[in-house]
DNA sequence: TCACAATGTATTTTT
DNA sequence: TACATTGTGA
């Protein structure tokens, strides 16, 4: 490996093998590059001493994790399979695997989704006689989630009293935790407690995993929480081989937990360590690089660092203000066809929004141009209903325990077993201190259920038997369909459904779960099994790779959050208005202005050439037409980097001559792509604004 | 128990 | 606007 390619700083990064060394690697500063430099340098160094399954990578996303397996794997071939790469929560959920029954859980535990939590949740209040229509039970895991992760017990009372949700989270808390527990589940928190309280309680257990674990890295460090810190320190064990990569401008998860004080405070967490900075930034040309720093830098309390680029000039940044966001839709189509017809791929091109919800418009006005596009994140595929109620079954087949899934199926398809007859099964379960399913198979006993009742709850009982010991012997697939053909799935959804092509829509959903189980056997092979599949599930939701050839050339569409690390020669940041970006929050409230600061400067950063920050004047919303202002963040901009376009009158004429010039420009930009070094500075458009 | 209709309410980011 | 939930009638 040549490790003269690296800058000096990115080389000591590469090189310091030994104790805790903190990377402050600001954005496009070629961080993946010395994570994966480090590990090969790893192997390369002390061959024999450090073996591939010594070395724990973590990364923010499975997305993450796969790219930088296959980059090792590339790098060093195929002595680098034995890298461990994986989120915290894959690592964490890995270990329990092995060794969760020593704290009690079944060996099969299951991961709850973020349904089950908040059913689990909603169950809790009605107990405590909470309406749970009256309090949003997705504020109350929030709390939850977040007195799990800051190290809090269950704790039945609070001393100070807060306000109605700290109260109901008081109260709710400790039974969340019981039914998880008694459901056979975890929930995500609990892949790094539990992990944690191993390490802490079972002096065997911590001897096995730091032996093997010899050496630690963790990218994203600015967004790891306080229990995944304490997990690392737990695994760093005494040798303390950290080494920790982050950029504390990019922290923008602190609305889940992540703590930037862990990289702020890396030198006392673990001291004695080492600190470098990699302050080149290899990505963007001089604008862009401008504009964001003049974002970043007004936020107090940073770790202070000097971004260049040696990509001098560059294309202005555009400031676009569209009348409405269907017409900011169309200006961004209309702009992607321009570059693209100057040879810009799309999958060079991406569209980034503050919010979901923000792609629709994008999505139509793509299709209508015939421009492909991917929509990461956010797919909602295995949010739609028949796609739930599949994964449901699978819960059930899998966990008995599963009360929630089991709730939710026991009569999807309509088979005859309604509230009725299944309040009553809760009541003699608790009655009897039993569980449910225990009821549930001598339903025939009870006195009290509905006429006919009994015998279809033992029918339903009996089939889930059947397929469980069905599943035994792997065909997932096609256990899948026999089961789905059994209980008339597609019939009942065919049925369900308002028009035929709502029913294909929905039928679509459960062919994507056939398809996403036969991927998921080609790829695990023999050891793929419903549990590992659930598991696998809960942990990463990304889609299957659709396997459409010749259709991968696309522009990419993706919040903000989602875009972190990756980057594209083009780039558009839509919504740039007030209570978009930044975000307004829940009803006025705590807004955090710093991180959605940050949140801009990482949008900014995706942008190695050319960036458009558009708005629009009015936008729908809730059916309603709103006025809408601009950004503050747009007033921090250096005007001499950026150039105003107001697109308020929508013209479909000809190109105007300052249009041509500015394209004419572009072209000459984009002949070559992106040369080192950077294309001859000055390059922006001659004269301004369009109007 | 179930199907359908009217009514009401939601809107951040994700492992 | 779009969707989920609630209430009504069979």
């Amino acid at each position: 490996m040549d490790l003269s390619k690296l800058n000096p700083p990115q080389r000591e990064a590469v090189v310091t093998l030994e104790g805790p060394l903190l990377v402050l690697a600001g954005a496009g500063s070629g961080k993946t590059r010395v994570i994966t430099h480090r590990i090969v340098h790893l192997l390369n160094e002390r061959p024999g001493l450090i073996m591939a399954r010594n070395i724990l990578a973590v990364t923010f996303t499975n997305k993450a994790a796969t790219e930088m397996k296959e980059r090792l794997v590339h790098m060093a071939g195929p002595r680098a399979q034995g890298v461990l790469v994986c989120t915290f929560h894959a690592f964490g959920a890995e270990m329990l695997r092995e060794d969760i029954h020593r704290l009690g859980w079944p060996r099969k535990f299951a991961i709850a989704d973020m349904g089950d939590q908040l059913a689990n949740i909603r169950r809790a209040m009605r107990e405590h006689k909470i309406d749970d229509r009256a309090f949003d039970a997705r504020k109350v895991l929030t709390l939850i989630s977040k007195a799990k992760n800051s190290g809090k017990a269950p704790e039945p009372k609070p001393e100070g009293i807060g306000d109605d949700y700290d109260l109901i989270t008081h109260l709710v808390y400790p039974d969340y935790q019981l039914s998880l527990k008694a459901q056979g589940s975890v929930d995500f928190d609990d892949l790094l407690l539990l992990p944690a309280r191993l390490l802490r309680e079972h002096p065997d257990l911590y001897e096995k995993y730091t032996r093997r674990f010899r050496y630690l890295l963790v990218d994203e460090f600015q967004d790891t929480n306080t229990a995944q810190l304490e997990l690392l320190k737990l695994l760093a064990g005494r040798s303390r081989n950290v080494c920790a990569v982050g950029d504390d401008d990019q922290c923008i998860y602190s609305w889940r937990g992540a703590e930037v004080r862990n990289i702020l405070d890396f030198d006392r967490l673990f001291p004695g360590g080492k600190e470098v900075r990699l302050e080149q930034n290899y990505r963007s040309v001089q604008t862009v690089l401008d504009a964001a720093n003049a974002v970043i830098a007004k936020n107090p309390e940073r770790k202070a660092k000097q971004m260049w680029t040696d990509r001098k000039g560059g294309t202005k940044v555009k400031v676009v203000t569209c009348p409405n966001d269907e017409e900011e839709a169309r200006f961004v189509a209309h702009e992607i066809q321009k570059h693209m017809a100057l040879g810009i791929s799309a999958d060079d091109i991406a569209v980034l929004y503050r919010t979901n919800g923000q792609s629709r418009p994008i999505e139509e006005m793509l299709r209508e141009k015939n421009i492909g596009y991917e929509v990461v994140g956010g797919s909602e595929f295995f949010d739609r209903r028949e796609v739930k109620d599949v994964i449901a079954y699978f819960k059930v087949i899998v966990n008995k325990l599963d009360e929630i899934s089991l709730l939710r199926i026991v009569n999807v398809p309509s088979r005859g077993i309604g509230d009725v007859t299944m309040e009553r099964l809760s009541v003699h379960a608790r009655g009897e201190g039993v569980t449910l399913w225990t009821v549930m198979k001598k339903a025939a006993d009870y006195e009290d259920l509905p006429p006919g009742a009994g015998a279809r709850v033992l029918d339903f009982v009996e089939m889930v038997e059947r397929y469980r010991a069905a599943y035994e012997h792997g065909q997932l697939a096609n256990v899948t369909r026999k089961l789905l053909e059994e209980i008339g799935f597609r019939e009942a959804t065919r049925a369900h459904a308002t028009s035929a092509t709502a029913a294909d829509k929905k039928l679509k959903g459960v062919d994507g779960v056939l398809n996403s189980l036969e991927n998921f056997e080609k790829r695990e092979g023999p050891k793929a099994s419903l549990l590992t599949y659930l598991n696998r599930l809960s942990l990463d939701t990304r889609q299957e790779e659709e396997e459409v050839p010749g259709a991968n050339r696309r522009v990419t569409l993706m919040t903000v959050h989602a875009s972190k690390g990756l980057e594209y020669r083009l780039v558009f940041f839509i919504g740039m208005e007030e209570d978009l970006m930044p975000h307004g929050g829940m009803q006025g409230e705590a807004q955090n202005l710093e991180e959605e600061r940050r949140l801009c400067y990482v949008g900014i950063t995706r942008a190695k050439e050319v960036l458009y920050l558009t708005r629009a004047a009015t936008r729908v919303k809730r059916g309603k037409e709103v006025p809408r202002t601009p950004s503050r963040f747009l007033e921090d901009l250096p005007p001499e980097v950026i150039e105003v376009m107001d697109m308020d009158a929508p013209r479909e004429g000809p190109p105007t001559t300052e249009e041509k010039n500015f394209f004419a420009n572009l072209k000459e930009r984009f002949k070559k792509p992106a040369v080192p070094g950077g294309p001859p500075g000055g390059a922006g458009p001659a004269g301004g604004a369009a109007r």
